[in-house]
DNA sequence: AAAAGATGGTTTCATATGTAACTAATATTG
DNA sequence: CAATATTAGTTACATATGAAACCATCTTTT
């Protein structure tokens, strides 16, 4: 057993210096940009995806906690983004949907998000960019047994 | 162009939730063994890796900003775990060591850290393992052209 | 060698985030 | 069907974090 532990080659520190660098890149574009943050951009993402997705359901897809959604939805409904429709069948949700506004922001930030993904992957090959996926969902497994992460 | 963007399958969401689950089950440890923040620990690790360390140098072997190694410094020295002395070359600097309980502390915390990343790792072969380190290498390049991330 | 600028590090202040308490509604139990 | 427990979501409070101002020292310029 070594008495001694080189950071630099350990790999969570490595994954999270790596992920931080990236989300910051990122974060900045939808901030300078759209005036989103991180959390609100991906609320919206799933709302995108999902119409009349509930709070519950975007905190589950996102890996973000209850609070953090509230902020998030709430924070793109003042921005107009987002509109809340009451669940029929459950006073206590409501469903949430994209504006129209929202929509237009949306097609604005999916093809630089992609294309900002599209230039960090561009150093690996199409085989290595699976590789790395499959990799990652290995380590997923094992780091979070529990919950599934996607 | 995709009009819509599936976020479990965007890398740079992948990695950071990936990342966040990891790390925080590790501070989590930290914290509950040895009361350690994240960012403590990895002062700590590099002070043991480079005593006489300056808090500058640690900042950028840890990618941490000032203000967070200030704190974390402060912390460990208020802890007793680390020792403050000044330089004799630049009365701004101080040179930084391990006490002997951080010492103490540290080769506890050392297999603690490296059986966690075991575990972790334990879901790939030793090529996998090789490989995932040689596919975020070429990431770090992409993702920080600018400073180097290790 | 005085003035101006840069650097190491800490402190201050404003914002972000997480935990726990809370409200309202639904589901479950006896 | 009343009492209790659970769930969806928000609010309040306490702590963490980052940007900018700051102090002290060192370096560069003139």
């Amino acid at each position: 057993m070594p008495d001694t532990l080189r950071l630099s080659t350990f790999l969570p520190f490595r994954l999270s210096v790596l992920s931080n660098a990236i989300s910051q890149r990122i974060a900045e574009l939808y901030d300078r940009e759209f005036g989103l943050s991180i959390w609100q951009w991906r609320a919206m993402a799933v709302t995108a995806d999902t119409p009349g997705i509930t709070a519950t359901e975007i905190g589950q897809r996102t890996q973000m906690d209850k609070v953090a959604v509230s902020r998030a939805v709430a924070g793109l409904i003042e921005m107009g983004y987002l509109e809340r429709r009451p669940s029929t069948d459950d006073a206590r949700r409501s469903l949430l949907f994209l504006t129209k506004a929202g929509h237009d922001v949306y097609d604005l930030i999916v093809p630089l998000a992609l294309s900002e993904e599209a230039r960090l992957v561009s150093a690996l090959s199409e085989r290595e960019q699976a590789e790395l996926a499959r990799l990652m969902g290995k380590l997923a497994g094992v780091a979070s047994p529990e919950r599934d992460l996607w």
